[in-house]
DNA sequence: TATCAATTTGTTATATTATAACGTTTAAGT
DNA sequence: ACTTAAACGTTATAATATAACAAATTGATA
């Protein structure tokens, strides 16, 4: 779904861009939030709780469950990281300095997930918010479905 | 939230409802997929499935994690109940022979959920689709927030 | 109505996802 | 260096969900 040519180039930008969010923030990108992060982001399919954790078993840490899901709280909370109720899965943000009225499409061929963001569907549910007189906190829009490539 | 003024009238559609789409499509609502579906319609609270197994132990089922999940497939297949994934909970589908084009606002205040349907999201969703060259199989749009009476 | 096949339910066990609670280490600011 | 807050380690457990197989029920048909 990605076609990226490099993926090297998706993480190195992913990570920059972790620094620079964190830094700007006065946030600390330890070397643990770090390579979760960079774990995420070996692949544009979203990553399962427990598979960053046997991968992170298999570097340097001593990780347990909340090893992980304390990272990922802060990647979420930072913005540098999603969470995709459908699956519950983990997938990196691809424009974390500019986040907001994203959602999902996610392959059940090949599992990967592409962030999209449309002001018409942010627009709508905004729209569909006020006439319900309903102030949103958290949007959830995730479509399951099949990419162009695995048709 | 929904203000139904006799939630027993909830009660009663709902059950008429699914009485009507199993005749319709020679589906079997047994009595203890009737009466998960009740005990979903307790409230316009969407259920956890443990809370429901807690309530079907109080009635006359030997209930276990299966007896309550096997009902809810059921009732999620036949469109009677929609889950919501950013809250693991299942709710009342409020009109499952027209059933399409819904959204849910939830409110983190009164737990209360609404099903919202507008083609207006669900438009939006469709064109983004195309645009990606995406084919939608399942759609997930949930909104959590305050409603109007808990401002 | 007796039989058969398919569906539904019962039951035990276990997988998967996530958090609570508390102690120890690390790091930033003074 | 000292202090304190944040981060991390560790153990235990909670919450959500499914696999696998046995027994009972149902509906269709001989």
């Amino acid at each position: 779904m990605h076609e990226c040519q490099d993926h090297k180039l998706c993480v190195d930008k992913a990570v920059r861009d972790a620094e620079m969010v964190c830094s700007e923030n006065g946030l600390r990108l330890t070397d643990l939030r770090r390579e979760v992060l960079k774990l995420i982001w070996v692949s544009h399919i979203p990553a399962k709780a427990y598979d960053i954790l046997e991968m992170l078993k298999g570097k340097a840490w001593s990780a347990k469950p909340p090893t992980v899901y304390r990272a990922l709280d802060f990647l979420l909370e930072s913005g540098l990281v999603h969470k995709l109720d459908s699956i519950s899965a983990y997938v990196g943000c691809s424009h974390p300095r500019e986040h907001s009225n994203c959602f999902f499409l996610i392959c059940s061929d090949c599992s990967e997930a592409k962030e999209y963001c449309s002001p018409e569907i942010s627009g709508a549910i905004e729209r569909a918010g006020i006439k319900n007189k309903f102030t949103p906190k958290k949007v959830t829009v995730e479509v399951l479905g099949r990419c162009a490539e695995c048709k």
